[in-house]
DNA sequence: CGACGACTTGACGTGTTTCAAACGAGGTGG
DNA sequence: CCACCTCGTTTGAAACACGTCAAGTCGTCG
């Protein structure tokens, strides 16, 4: 993924579909601290359609990202094919940031999204002048690390029922809606992020529908009818 | 766990195994960055057992830890008694390190060690006067994230045999010698940190061994006979 | 309406777990 | 010095959860 100038009103990236659609950046999205503000106001927004590549694994990790709308995942591929899903970015998250120069993960749209990008090099400059910015990028990995080791625990020692329960209760913590969500991605990412395949989530969505856990009003739009059954299978 | 001074020439812990053994510091251990050799010399030297608790998931944070010599496990139990190792921390490794206040983990160690213990305080402290050391503690937590990724993939995308491959090809990589390792960890330990059975690793040990991959001239050590092999199981 | 992709469901196979027993090395006491 | 314990490890046999293969359903879009 390139960008040739930020101040450029509009650039495709190498594949042709990203592109920056305005400097001027959206007032709602919410943002807790200082980085989450720098980061909207020299940030450049580029949208990327469904399945879009935002950057590749081992490419150099020049820019940090925002999601604006719509969702990300980023994963791993194993030289087989079989794909690890790290984590799924919804609006407001901020990925791509290493400590290091290259991306160790690759970045794809799940949804048709607008993404917020930032030079690293500016992030890094500030963080040494500000020492409370610095402090920020630390926090962002230290989350993201609180975020892998509890799929790790999830990966390592949980089955099929408690990882999708735990799934769930990821999700829902993490958008509006107390007991209604409304997923963004497949089946087949759920079932690479939990480590299984996509016949053992499909039907363990059901057998849970079954339990009166949740209810599947269609296939993407989750309720929670019983929280505590899923806390109780979170371990 | 508690130091009442760091001072004081010896001390007990809470459960009573812990002594500070001196403030005076080995000078073999190898340290690459500011970091370490500030740790070095501030920190107090403490010894535990095996099986030693070091900190407890839960607990306050106040301290960072070395190994000096030994080895020590990081773990979190699922209600329901099911463990998953988070990491082994071999000689001159830093552990215990969060961003947040309180420990996720908690620590023990597997054989008799020395662990040289430093209060966090003084190292923020530091870092906040101090860029480099800022950046340093930022680089660690960076690479735990690293680590617990790649054990990310292996938990949720490879077969037995591929994950004690993993695992052998991560010690070995981590250890002096190439070709020829002491295992400090049980069977148990390993299985606890593979997302697996003791039964199972124990199977894919000998099974590695009748490939010819591995030699076993006890159950602890380990000779890599072909490590090309155990890198095609790598994926 | 037909085609396509996403999802679900069924039947069967298998890798890993579970339960159980035996083995081996190290330590203690007679 | 040998018998005997203990604890970690290995091995075996059977059960089971999840994967695989395959077919069918549903929703969407041209």
């Amino acid at each position: 993924m390139q960008i040739q100038t930020v101040a450029q009103s509009s650039v495709l990236n190498s594949r042709g579909y990203a592109r920056v659609t305005s400097p001027v950046l959206p007032k709602k999205i919410p943002s807790k601290g200082k980085l989450s503000s720098i980061l909207e106001m020299i940030g450049a927004a580029m949208t990327f359609p469904r399945n879009g590549e935002i950057y590749g694994e081992g490419e150099a990790a020049d820019y940090i990202y925002k999601v604006i709308s719509g969702a990300v995942r980023t994963y791993k591929l194993l030289d087989d094919g079989r794909r690890q899903i790290n984590a799924f970015h919804l609006v407001g998250d901020v990925f791509g940031l290493e400590a290091g120069v290259e991306h160790h993960f690759s970045a794809e749209a799940i949804a048709p999204s607008s993404i917020l990008v930032i030079k690293r090099t500016v992030l890094i400059a500030l963080a040494a002048r500000q020492g409370d910015v610095a402090n920020e990028l630390w926090t962002l990995t230290a989350r993201e690390l609180e975020h892998v080791q509890s799929l790790m625990i999830t990966l390592g020692r949980k089955n099929a029922h408690e990882r999708v329960a735990a799934f769930l209760l990821e999700m829902a913590g993490r958008t509006a809606s107390k007991h209604s969500l409304e997923l963004p991605m497949s089946r087949q990412d759920i079932a690479d992020y939990l480590g299984l395949t996509i016949e053992t989530v499909s039907r363990t969505f059901t057998q849970l529908e079954n339990e009166l856990a949740i209810e599947l009003p269609t296939s993407r739009r989750v309720v929670l009818r019983n929280r505590g059954a899923l806390s109780r299978l979170n371990a």
